[in-house]
DNA sequence: GTCCAGGGCCGTT
DNA sequence: AACGGCCATGGA
């Protein structure tokens, strides 16, 4: 009951859903931009999103901004792989979970967008057996890069519940279904919504440039 | 120099 | 189930 309203509340603050989702968007997703998101995922794990940035940086600059370029540096040189990623932090960690992200996906699916094709459920199942993706990295996939029905448990989430005493339970899967039952099963929704969470907890007023350059962050 | 940032895994209680 | 240590960089 309550969560539908500060839903409602937040909206009020930061504009009405068409406009939202377009302010953090601007254009349609692109497949590219999915996997990009895909990837930020697993670096953005416990590190600023302006470290991850640079590694985007690495990346685009050294033509291997993809899953299937990753699958192949990563294959060739894991050396190679874990320098290009290494100012997010933890960066053998991360090159090994990319890695596998983009192996799994490769090999098993072909594409993100085949990978996708599954219903939420079997993603969400195949995500988590992936060692180095847990369920917040992989809820994130699934929200933000496959646009699937399912909410994002983070530190700002957690914060939120705290805030508003929405809850006395904080493990991740209490609190997801508290959410999930407490709003309307929308793809949109649960986007719009945590990202909003996400703002208030940065206490970040609104900043276009930067969530257009931010877009996969969240 | 110190502190912290959208996790996840492992070992210990 | 809960908690501490670990992984590592760059910016404030």
């Amino acid at each position: 009951m309550k969560i539908y309203q500060l839903y409602l509340s937040l909206l009020k603050k930061y504009g009405n859903p068409k406009d939202f989702w377009a302010k953090w968007c601007k254009r349609k997703k692109t497949w590219q931009d999915k996997e990009e998101i895909a990837l930020g995922a697993i670096l953005t794990q416990r590190t600023s999103w302006q470290n991850v940035e640079l590694v985007f940086k690495n990346l685009r600059e050294a033509n291997v901004l993809s899953i299937e370029k990753i699958y192949q540096v990563g294959k060739k040189s894991r050396g190679s792989l874990e320098e290009l990623i290494r100012s997010s932090g933890f960066y053998k960690q991360k090159a090994q979970r990319l890695f596998q992200l983009c192996k799994f996906i490769i090999e098993n699916h072909k594409s993100l967008e085949r990978f996708f094709g599954q219903n939420l459920k079997t993603c969400r199942q195949q995500l988590l057996k992936i060692y180095g993706i847990g369920p917040e990295t992989a809820d994130s996939i699934l929200l933000y890069a496959g646009d699937k029905p399912i909410f994002v448990i983070d530190e700002y989430t957690r914060r939120f519940v705290k805030k508003h005493k929405l809850s006395t339970k904080f493990s991740y899967d209490y609190l997801q279904d508290l959410f999930q039952k407490n709003l309307p099963r929308n793809v949109k929704t649960y986007q719009d919504f945590h990202a909003m969470i996400v703002l208030e907890g940065k206490g970040t007023s609104w900043d276009l440039q930067s969530s257009i350059e931010q877009r996969s962050l969240v």
